[in-house]
Parts: C-alpha cells; sequence; structure tokens
DNA sequence: ATAGAATACATAACATGTTATGTATATGGA
DNA sequence: TCCATATACATAACATGTTATGTATTCTAT
C-alpha cells in the first residue's frame, strides 16, 4: 500500500517483508509466525497459564486460547489444568515443540543479518534509537 | 512480543502501535484500515477493477474480492460489470465512500506527527533513509 | 462467612489475510 | 479459425487477530 504517509507506509512496508520473508523460513520447519512468542515463552520447559502467555504474546486473551488449540492439535504445546488454581491452565512445550522452537533464534539472525546488510554499528544504533522515541511517543497515547 | 531481534521487534512493535491508533481514529468515521488503500485507489471518482485494487493494495485477489464484498455491503463502494471485459469488474466510490475517504488524510497525518514528536528534520530524513535501505535489502530477498 | 468484584478461560461472530482451486472470458499463435 | 494459455473473479478452508459475552473459580472487604 501507497499510504499519504511516508513514515508509516515505511514501517507497516518494513514489518509485512519481514514477515512475508520470516514465514517462509520458518515454513521449512513446521511453524508458523503467531506461534512464535509461545515457543520462546516456553522454552527451557518454562509453564505459564495462557493470560500469561497472551500478556507476553500482546494479543488478547480469546485470539490466545484458539492460538493454543491449534497448537495443541499439532503436538507442539500440551495443557493441563493448574492444581492450585482451578480457573487455570498450564501450558508447557511438548518435546517436538521444544526441537522446533530452537530453530527460531538462528532464523531471526539470519533475516535481521540480511535486512541491515551494510548497516555500520553506528546505524544500528540510530535506528533502534529511533524507532524506540516513536514507540515510546506512540505508547504514550494507548 | 519481546523476540530474539531487536530490530524487528521494534518494527513491529511500532507498526502495531501505529496500527491500533489508527484503528482507533478511524473508528470514529466509520471506516476499517483494509479499507484505506481502497479509498485511497479510488479517490476523485477513479475506476478500477479487482485486480488492479489487490495490486494496489499489495494483497492477494481472493483477499480484494472478500474485502469489497464488505465494503459494498457497507456502502462504500459499487460495483458493476466492466462493458469491455466481462470476466471484468469496475470499483468506484459510492459518494458516501467519497465523503469518508476525506478524512483519512488529516488523521493519518495527525498521527505521524505524534509519532514524530519531538524529532528534527534531519531526524526524519535519517530515519526514512535508513528504513528505505532495509526495504531494499528485504525486497531483493523476495 | 459471604456477597460482590475480579480473574481465567471458552465461545461466537466477525475482519482481514493466505493458499488452492474452479469457472468464465479473452487472447495469441499454429 | 481454434486451441492452449492467460486473466479476472469467486469460493472454500484455514490462520490469526478482534470485541462481546458467558461460566466457573478465586479473592476481598465487610
Amino acid at each position: 500500500m501507497t499510504t499519504p504517509s511516508p513514515l508509516s507506509a515505511l514501517t507497516t512496508r518494513n514489518t509485512r517483508l519481514f514477515t512475508l520473508l520470516l514465514e517462509r523460513e520458518l515454513k521449512k520447519t513446521g511453524l508458523r509466525i503467531g506461534q512464535l512468542p509461545v515457543l520462546q515463552a516456553l522454552q527451557d520447559g518454562k509453564t505459564l497459564n495462557q493470560k500469561a502467555l497472551a500478556d507476553f504474546a500482546d494479543i488478547e486473551q480469546p485470539g490466545m486460547t484458539t492460538l493454543l488449540v491449534r497448537m495443541e492439535r499439532d503436538g507442539l504445546i500440551q495443557r493441563e489444568p493448574d492444581p492450585t488454581d482451578r480457573r487455570s491452565t498450564l501450558v508447557t512445550l511438548t518435546s517436538d515443540g521444544q526441537r522446533k522452537s530452537r530453530n527460531i533464534v538462528p532464523v531471526m539472525e539470519h533475516l535481521t543479518d540480511i535486512a541491515l546488510k551494510g548497516f555500520t554499528p553506528l546505524e544500528r544504533n540510530i535506528l533502534v534509537t529511533l524507532l524506540e522515541r516513536i514507540n515510546s511517543s506512540l505508547k504514550e497515547q494507548l
């Protein structure tokens, strides 16, 4: 899309392209982008309930519920009742989830290297700083 | 989400926040984000077929079809057969679509001002340049 | 101790996108 | 001319997210 705002057009295009390439890379490992925050949050055998996962992934609770249903169906995670709180469901990675999650970091690093090709360390820092300032300003408006 | 890549985490977060605020602003005018490219492409009485709109919005054809079905249902656009090509459907804005589309640019400018609060012109230029370089690098990988 | 608020989860309806596939029409080359 | 191919659109199945709402459980303040 060509928007009236060069800035948001650029960051949106940026995110879209990165997401596209990431999705393509992840397909090789049988993962989907939406699953990444869950896999990351549960690395190293960690256990979290669904609310904590929704908070971590920055999505609403119903979205996390349906995501986890699909991930359980696909054998990536396990869900079991929290013995200390009967409202709560504890989520852990299966061994297959653990194994597949180990592919994520190398893929992200590879794509980041591609995105920042030719950037000096100074340019990387400037970019990060500017983006952080924008995020700050936007967050204030929430 | 906190990803292993500070860069993509930042741009993704950036896009997400901007989208959130934009969606909130647009709600006041009865529009949705997905509709923006269509409204923009058809401004000033322009007529395009569905394929051209999909290309402009950078989404696949079936996605555009369902979007246009909803927009027609909501009275934003009109669809009629192309007399010169019976495969093709010509899309135009209704007067309500025209009217609502005029709110878009001010909203985008307002949000961009918020996002870039405190930026000097130089900083704006640097940011745009760096993002364009990233977009270039990513596009090469497609 | 208990009533009311808060919390965790599920479900439904929907928006927005994807890929895969089918149908109808148009077009270009033998 | 006519066949193969390309093009425009629709439909289906699905992923991923939203808001609104319901249910069950827990917590808190009286």
